[in-house]
DNA sequence: GGTTGGCACTCTGTGCTGTCGAGTGCTAAT
DNA sequence: ATTAGCACTCGACAGCACAGAGTGCCAACC
């Protein structure tokens, strides 16, 4: 059940012309688009094929043609050329991000921003933490009399703080105490290993100060989880207004991207590494998406699998180019975390 | 040229009846829902007044009448009766609140979520940091041996870190000594004090250190204006897509709502103190906004002015439901907050 | 003088109709 | 296998009539 050299082409210029114009797409536009010197009504005989094979859809009777989403998978799996950047887009690129700060967390930020402001779709960046990240540091210091503010600094760069209010009058004295005490039973473990079982021990091991260091301690799982959870970034969801295939559903696909839990859910599906993964419409498994297609791919930190970049549009997206440059995205942020955190 | 009770009845009657249909009112409908016995003839003729004295719009020829802004603003200012909140609304909003968390910035947030979910509008809340904002404490940490994370902790318990690359080999000798150094210059300053000039003086103080350390003194000015900049916590602007008449603009708000500047904007022209500030459509500054309402009112915490919390919705919103929640939210949120201070 | 009922008028929304054009499907010829 | 020709289908659009809601105005009334 191949298509043959002529029924690809065919396929093609439907999927690329619809992807400009929106519009379904009849046999007579298609012949002048064509390389092959044939007549519409052989063209229509392919369609009619394509259309029986469910490449194609049909509006109405009366209508042009448009891709199935069995249509785009075929076009992006086996037709589409991936238009490769040129020196100018990836100097471009390179300049949109803000490479002075050293802030992963900024730098993921600014990531988002810079694809959705170049794509005109909504982008998500996440970092999910591999079992590799550790501790690199952890850091008590006073706030208040009964106030304590605990800094966790991970291996991966990620920062993340927390307040957290204590029975006992805060010293320097106990402060430091503490500092060796966390530093020496924490420091260099694995994010994922810090468990409230790990905590419990070490708490019986405080002795006397177990008690008042407890909610530190409490505050440091959650800390560590938070790390271990990843961070979102989500940005030009605005943009998705734009589209008006979309209009049904954009409601629910603004109160999504939102939601925490359901970026979870979407980015959870990645499939392995630093491999692509296209989602067309009813593949989605969330309603909400089924009219749009998610587009997303791994980065890597020094060669693991440190996190997401992906973005969210309609169906109807220039993969041939946007895939180049989501590629490009991913590597280029891989390379500045990586050259950031080599630096020590 | 002042409106007698029956007029006031009847514009007060149109503006609630088109808050809850959003159709133009017509004076048969309004016969029925006034408490006067008069037939339609005469709401008629009353109508037609209020429209010469410009308090009421027709979207066309046949149609009833719709409230203009000079409507609302009257009914704003003179008419409505706010509905205060009962025991039940009150502890179902205390309860929205997380009030075990004692960092302002999740207070924040959580507030701005809890407004959303409750008004069904879009949510802004914000920190504005009054003068009397002091430096609480100042650490420096070593993240790794050319990198440190300064932390900030402010007077209003507003936490800031940064990362900062350095020149020299970091060691415990000289985070000491920066930290002692740091603390005693810059602990209990005001946040708008330390400027450019003042880090440039006591840069030239650190002698033989003074270039190690000044990319550090950038980032603690850098900190300083983040934390005296505020920061806005948006909520629920996806809720904007409900109302059809903001369907022209909706795009602009959503950029408008992502964008620091726009919401600086706008909330620079808050009122004076706690009070409310009701801008409705055209009135606004911003076009994005001419065909919306926005209700903002500011808390204090500790008696000062310390924040701005408020809500973006259509003009067409239960301003008679919403203000008392509004003001009951920023009760709630100076309370919290006063009390989370106060506690060291 | 304020209030009322009556009536003509205006405008929108809806549904029906006919026409136009784009595009298909089929068939017979090449 | 390809093509030209032709009938057919369907959506888009414009025109039209009609019902319904609401107004504006006027003469009559208390």
């Amino acid at each position: 059940m191949k298509l043959n050299e002529r029924k690809q082409a065919i396929l093609a210029a439907i999927v690329e012309t619809y992807i400009h114009t929106g519009e379904p797409v009849g046999s007579k536009l298609l012949t002048g688009k064509l390389g092959f010197n044939v007549s519409s009504a052989t063209v229509r005989s392919d369609m009619a094929w394509l259309f029986e094979m469910g490449y194609l859809e049909q509006p109405h009777t009366s209508a042009g043609r448009v891709p199935s989403h069995l249509g785009y998978r075929e076009y992006i799996d086996a037709l589409m050329r991936p238009a490769p950047l040129t020196a100018e887009e990836r100097t471009e690129i390179d300049s949109l991000f803000n490479v002075r700060n050293p802030d992963p967390d900024k730098l993921l930020e600014d990531a988002a921003e810079a694809l959705s402001s170049y794509t005109n779709c909504a982008t998500v960046t996440s970092s999910i933490t591999p079992k590799t990240v550790r501790i690199r540091r952890l850091e008590l210091i006073a706030a208040g009399s009964n106030t304590v503010v605990i800094l966790l600094i991970a291996s991966n760069g990620i920062i993340r703080n927390k307040v957290c209010r204590v029975d006992f009058q805060v010293s320097d004295r106990l402060i430091d105490f503490f500092n060796k005490f966390a530093n020496g039973r924490l420091g260099g473990m694995s994010i994922d290993e810090v468990s409230s079982a790990y905590l419990g021990a070490m708490s019986v091991n405080l002795g006397e100060y177990s008690r008042v260091f407890n909610p530190i301690l409490t505050a440091i799982f959650e800390l560590c989880r938070e790390v271990s959870d990843g961070q979102y970034y989500v940005s030009g969801s605005a943009k998705l207004l734009e589209y008006g295939e979309l209009n049904r559903l954009v409601r629910d696909l603004l109160l999504m991207l939102e939601n925490r839990d359901s970026l979870q859910a979407l980015f959870a599906t990645k499939g392995d590494g630093q491999n692509f993964k296209i989602i067309i419409g009813k593949e989605n498994q969330t309603m909400e998406l089924s009219d749009s297609a998610v587009v997303m791919t791994g980065y890597e930190v020094d060669g693991t699998p440190a996190g997401t970049i992906g973005l969210i549009g309609p169906v109807r997206i220039d993969y041939a180019r946007l895939i180049p440059h989501l590629e490009y995205f991913a590597h280029t942020l891989g390379e500045l975390l990586t050259e950031t955190l080599s630096r020590d």
